[in-house]
DNA sequence: CGCGTTTTGCTACTTAGGTAGCATTTTAAA
DNA sequence: TTTAAAATGCTACCTAAGTAGCAAAACGCG
């Protein structure tokens, strides 16, 4: 890595940070940083090539990366995750186990650290330690996966809408947020539908009163009635 | 463990092939064993009690155990996993993350390795190269989530019950197997949906001359006719 | 400022899938 | 062997959700 000394500290106070990294050595962080090349992704920048993913490693500093799947049978897209800083992607191509068909593209702008999967391979053998939080980062990312799954599979869409957004709401200023700048197409390919039903829905809890929408931005006005919404389902 | 030693054994040899534990010294093999304590669990036998795989790791030597989720306001069930030989639960148990709001059943008369889990963390402890395998072996668990919730959230039942078929079935003599034994609610479940919409494709499928029924009993006639039906979608 | 693009709101239509209910068959248990 | 329980097949019904299409509004870029 070719860089200003701020700029490697930077990376190197977040990654201490990190769940993923906080035990490993000076030295050892230290030549992770060596390995790694440094790139801005703007705004709306797309890795549709899944063969990237499958030789580089990538490890979020700050940003926000949706990780997606593209149904061309019906031209519905799907999101699996929403990542960010301290995340990293792909796991999979770590783990020899086939081609990940997933899409990546950044929702704001992304500062990410980029590694040959090669190196990376040969740093975690080094540092076999790693593979403990690896395996702890990964079971809570199943995790995610698998409320994820029961939620589609078993709720309705009013359900999940609201669930998304309650999960999602900045609850000290009963102002909806970390989901605010996402379009209704964006909102419908997280909870697994179409902009058209997510906007039917948004109208319907806007005359409940339960929420206020501008461009872009949607306000909760009544905690209760959405969480009502939820109706005492804990997943 | 207290046991005869041809079942001693049996168990050894079964842990060492698993892509688990391949690579334990004998030693370490060995003091598994001791701390495990094997258990028959026979057809239906189920686990209701959450807290119970909160504190017992479990390795399965032979049988079949479903990992379904239940939701009370609909009454329907969900399967997330089908779980066999050398698979193990509940690896949520080892990072300590929560509760897993899971139940198990098993589906065919079951023989288990239980251990508690506060042994378990030790003795990983005392072999930490485990969590390479283990990590590999969450991986793959969850990339079988991954298309699973592409599965119920972007196709449709026919499609979704024809991959399930397809998967399980026995191409050599065209008859399908692997979940042979499973009612149609058990489908369903493993399909996000419910039996009466399993009985009403089943019998569409039979109509268009892909399959024949008899209880418990699927036996695929046309392969080709049920390829269309996933219409070379590769999930 | 003007223009094209994106986002949103809304109508009307169609249909897959969920539900309820019941009768029949099969199986397992007493 | 009898009886209860489980599994299947099928009817009819209803609603949620997907689709198509359009127009207005908001934005963003030159």
């Amino acid at each position: 890595m070719n860089i200003g000394l701020e700029k490697y500290r930077h990376y190197y106070e977040t990654l201490i940070e990190s769940e993923l990294f906080s035990h490993v050595t000076h030295n050892s962080l230290n030549h992770l940083l060596e390995i790694s090349t440094a790139q801005n992704w703007p705004k709306k920048t797309c890795i549709l090539d899944t063969s990237h993913t499958l030789y580089t490693f990538h490890i979020i500093i700050t940003g926000k990366i949706k990780v997606y799947h593209f149904d061309p049978s019906n031209d519905r897209l799907l999101t699996l995750f929403l990542l960010q800083d301290n995340d990293v992607f792909d796991i999979f191509s770590l783990m020899d186990c086939g081609t990940h068909k997933v899409y990546y593209e950044a929702l704001e702008d992304t500062e990410v650290l980029c590694i040959p999967v090669s190196k990376m391979k040969e740093w975690m053998k080094d540092n076999p330690l790693v593979h403990k939080s690896f395996l702890s980062y990964t079971v809570q990312k199943m995790n995610i996966l698998e409320r994820y799954i029961i939620n589609v599979a078993l709720e309705d869409i009013p359900t999940r809408l609201a669930r998304l957004l309650y999960n999602n709401m900045d609850k000290s200023s009963s102002h909806y947020q970390s989901i605010c700048g996402l379009s209704h197409s964006e909102l419908g390919a997280l909870i697994g539908t179409t902009r058209a039903v997510v906007n039917r829905h948004i109208q319907n809890f806007k005359e409940e009163g339960i929420l206020e929408v501008s461009r872009k931005q949607i306000t909760v006005t009544n905690v209760e009635l959405l969480e009502e919404k939820i109706s005492g389902k804990k997943v």
